[in-house]
DNA sequence: AAGTAAATGAGAACGATTTGCAAATAAATT
DNA sequence: AATTTATTTGCAAATCGTTCTCATTTACTT
């Protein structure tokens, strides 16, 4: 009983997620878990990743050089990408109008299911360069 | 003086993607461009699509499924993706409003260069079955 | 404790994109 | 027009993020 219980890494995976402010890409997950549980293989990751996205408790944010990155906030909000340093940041302060979805469906006859509003440019450390 | 002048590819690769709707892919260039130059390199297309983004002549619209689409219309606007097919269509109709990315500027400290709205959901073809 | 189902690790496979290199084309120079 | 130089291209190999296969381990049920 001395031995640490082995929990499921997928729980590992998930708190690591929520508790992240830099939307990682799965590799970015892999790193951060390393001390905790360093015998995990990044194909867990991706594949808790994609469960997780199934079940709506993760999104994905954006694709940056072609690397997927994740968040755990699934509530809709906004992100501003660095185009220098890769990060992306969400800006809390800003709301996207409910009403843009519907104005979106008015227009196109789509369904929205969902709205993401992204900006990019440089972030305020690599503008300060 | 016969055969035809042998005009870059590049040029053809841009016009394309000015005349496509579809926000194509390299892969989709480089199948729509098979009539008209059966001998042209998929690595070509990609090439001068990197090429034209750094030139901004092209946007990079979205990552559909892990490919990259897109787009020559480089004045911001916005975008509906269909979950099911795929699809990505403009909604030309639908205004980014200019003092959105002053706000953000001004939350964030960031400095704002771009700027993207996309809506994701069923198409309308694919919305009615 | 045995049997079944789900989760994992390791590495192979896959697919989109990039790159190296030699040949083809265009532009510049004479 | 011929020669040199720079750019563009095709092809195939390399790269890299992601997915898949399969054998093993872990959790659950009886």
């Amino acid at each position: 009983m001395e031995a640490a219980k082995q929990f499921r890494k997928r729980n590992a995976i998930l708190a690591c997620l929520q508790r992240a402010t830099t939307h990682p890409s799965a590799e970015m997950v892999y790193e951060m878990l390393q001390k905790e549980h360093p015998d995990i293989s990044l194909a867990t990751v991706y594949r808790n990743l994609a469960r997780f996205k199934s079940q709506g408790l993760v999104n994905s944010v954006a694709t940056v050089h072609g690397v997927e990155r994740f968040d755990a906030m699934t509530h809709p909000h906004v992100h501003f990408i660095c185009t220098l340093c890769d990060a992306i940041v969400d800006l809390p302060q800003m709301e996207i109008p409910e009403s843009l979805s519907a104005e979106a469906e008015e227009i196109s006859g789509c369904r929205v299911q969902n709205c993401r509003l992204t900006f990019t440019g440089l972030c305020e450390k690599c503008a300060s360069k």
